[in-house]
DNA sequence: GCGCAAGCTAGAATAATATTCTAGAACTTA
DNA sequence: TAAGTTCTAGAATATTATTCTAGCTTGCGC
């Protein structure tokens, strides 16, 4: 990618972060990034595909973090466990970067640039699907709508992860990746 | 409250929802609800005051539901699970406005006139804390952190509930009350 | 019923901001 | 190296939020 448009998305998260998106003008961003409006309208069409674009790379590079974490789990258990640890440190690590996607989640699925998410989405589920399948056919999880997995995993940590970002908890999120972990697996455990 | 702003309330519900609120413009709101551009002003200050209007009513809509279902709770088991039924039961009961409320849910908790909200919730809040104490103390449900509750309890439903608003579920969400009620049990008991 | 104050309403005027346009600079590659 | 393509800058334009002002309505003391 172009340095250029790299220093945009950059300058966009800074702007976005300390603003919100409605509020930044293009100006602001050319500000910070130093990169014309002209350029940044070249790159990104209009203000949303920057959103856009930084939506989906962070999409994606925690589902890359995930699957990677995934294919080195040789059991159920440390599947379901480490998928909840790998969404808390992607959480941990990239916190801005996090409360952008939580933010601008909708704005994103109900733009018209939604399709390349959906794509990605629908890959990176299929291939959890492949992986957790045969523990569900054999017993070693409980059997469930699988579109239920998703929430009863994700969900607690999730939720906790949406006020710690916000600075709205006492304790650290990091603090409480094991009990999630936990609480994960004793929610599918049979 | 006036008509008109119960007017202006309803419009822009609407066209928030069939649009987002970046690309409804005042004068969309002015069309849908009758209401003149300078009554809308005068009402709500800005758009971002008519965003914050529904938000609270939304979540104090919310708020005093659960708190009637807990109240004639005689048990925590049955205080658990009242929680996540009523919380799922509002979201199915209005499905537009919690969308609103999910959506725009960091747009008002990043906005000035977040206090009210603040307030409220903190309030809302104390009054749970009050009704779980005594049987934290007692053992009936596990100790923890008090704000780790919150995301055991709802977090799964959330969750699922989110992605069911997007109409991105096969399953329909009050069929899985139940399933979400006893997981919710599930990760609290003793 | 009358008059006045307060709140409300309409739509025009203004200001702020997104987007487009144009001309040219900088690469790319055959 | 020259044609073609991509990129850049900043001015011009279009769109849209917000403010302003003058008039309308409602409630209330007399």
């Amino acid at each position: 990618m172009k340095q250029s448009k790299r220093d945009i998305l950059a300058g966009a998260l800074q702007c976005f972060m300390a603003n919100g998106v409605e509020s930044t003008k293009i100006a602001d961003i050319r500000d910070v990034s130093g990169v014309s409006v002209g350029s940044i309208y070249h790159h990104f069409g209009n203000k949303e595909g920057i959103v856009v674009a930084l939506f989906l790379a962070g999409m994606q590079d925690h589902a890359s973090m995930q699957e990677a974490a995934l294919a080195s789990a040789t059991n159920v258990e440390e599947g379901v466990k480490s998928i909840v640890r790998c969404y808390i440190d992607w959480i941990a690590q990239n916190p801005d970067w996090a409360r952008f996607v939580f933010r601008y989640r909708s704005l994103v699925e109900n733009s018209e640039l939604a399709e390349q998410n959906e794509a990605h989405k629908r890959q990176h589920f299929q291939r959890l699907k492949l992986w957790f399948q045969p523990y569900i056919d054999n017993g070693s999880i409980k059997k469930l709508p699988f579109e239920v997995y998703h929430s009863l995993i994700i969900g607690p940590s999730q939720d906790f992860a949406l006020r710690w970002l916000a600075g709205k908890t006492r304790g650290h999120l990091p603090d409480y990746r094991e009990l999630y972990t936990e609480a994960a697996w004793q929610a599918l455990k049979t």
